[in-house]
DNA sequence: GTCCAGGGTAAGC
DNA sequence: GCTTACCATGGA
């Protein structure tokens, strides 16, 4: 089907560093990955070509794509006054906050932290075709926390340039019923849901707020990491701004990422 | 060789 | 509560 393009921009979502999963295909294209489905598009002028149904589109990737909330009324309640977010919205206009399953957000972030953004991506491509299942050609899923679980150790998971993190990765596969916990943390209020976060070994403020934003959809919660903490000193002289706790201060903090990491 | 990357833990105060 | 050493890895 065709998608039109009225603020969503996918090469944008793709490197706005917010998932693992999108990437080029080799025709000028995208493929997209969410849970054990395989999304391939096309840019055109005025859109997507989407090689999905409607009927797929309206079960599984509208919400995926975030497609019921308005970015362009976020985009205009942005105080004028303020240049910094002003000029990233503008440069990020297109960008989404995608609903991606909590497992893979929470996997992923974990594998982020003191990391760069391609080597994130090099270990989640290399551990889904390890252990994930094969749903095309040179196409894989994420692993299931029980297919970590089942491993004979944290050995199992090196050559994958994980580093330190594979042991955080391993234990929290083999100690709890990630599903289950992740799904009644998105029951919980966000100051809660962090809390109950933050228990597990391996996750701290930064990749909780990841998991709230990216994996439970909490669009208050506002990730800072380096490239945040470089906007609040150098955009706001070391005062953090009042956008970065209001009500969509983690949409604000990716239009702000995205610009500061790319054009600045 | 050093520095950096979408940080977190544990130890020390 | 707040600092600090240390953590594994590859690219610049």
């Amino acid at each position: 089907m065709f998608l039109s393009k009225e603020n969503i921009d996918i090469k944008l979502i793709e490197v706005s560093g917010q998932v693992f999963r999108i990437s080029d295909d080799s025709n000028g294209g995208f493929v997209a990955v969410h849970k054990e489905n395989v999304l391939r598009t096309k840019e055109t002028e005025s859109g997507y070509e989407l090689d999905c149904s409607k009927e797929d589109f309206d079960s599984i990737w509208a919400d995926y794509f975030d497609m019921k909330t308005d970015y362009e009324g976020l985009i205009k309640a942005i105080d004028p006054a303020d240049k910094f977010l002003t000029e990233s919205a503008k440069a990020g206009r297109g960008i989404r906050i995608l609903n991606q399953d909590p497992w893979e957000a929470t996997l992923c972030f974990i594998i982020s932290q003191n990391n760069n953004i391609p080597r994130i991506t090099g270990s989640v491509n290399k551990i889904c075709e390890r252990f994930g299942k094969k749903l095309e050609e040179g196409i894989y899923s994420i692993p299931t926390p029980e297919v970590l679980a089942g491993l004979s150790g944290k050995e199992a998971l090196s050559g994958l340039g994980l580093g330190y993190r594979d042991e955080y990765i391993y234990e929290f596969c083999k100690n709890y019923d990630v599903y289950a916990f992740l799904e009644e943390v998105k029951k919980l209020p966000y100051e809660e849901a962090m809390k109950e976060l933050m228990k597990v070994k391996g996750i701290g403020k930064k990749v909780a707020n990841c998991i709230c934003l990216y994996g439970l959809h909490m669009v208050n919660a506002c990730p800072i990491d380096v490239w945040v903490k470089r906007i609040i000193d150098e955009e706001y002289g070391g005062k953090q701004p009042s956008w970065m706790s209001c009500s969509a201060a983690g949409i604000y903090q990716q239009y702000a990422f995205y610009y500061k990491r790319n054009n600045k």
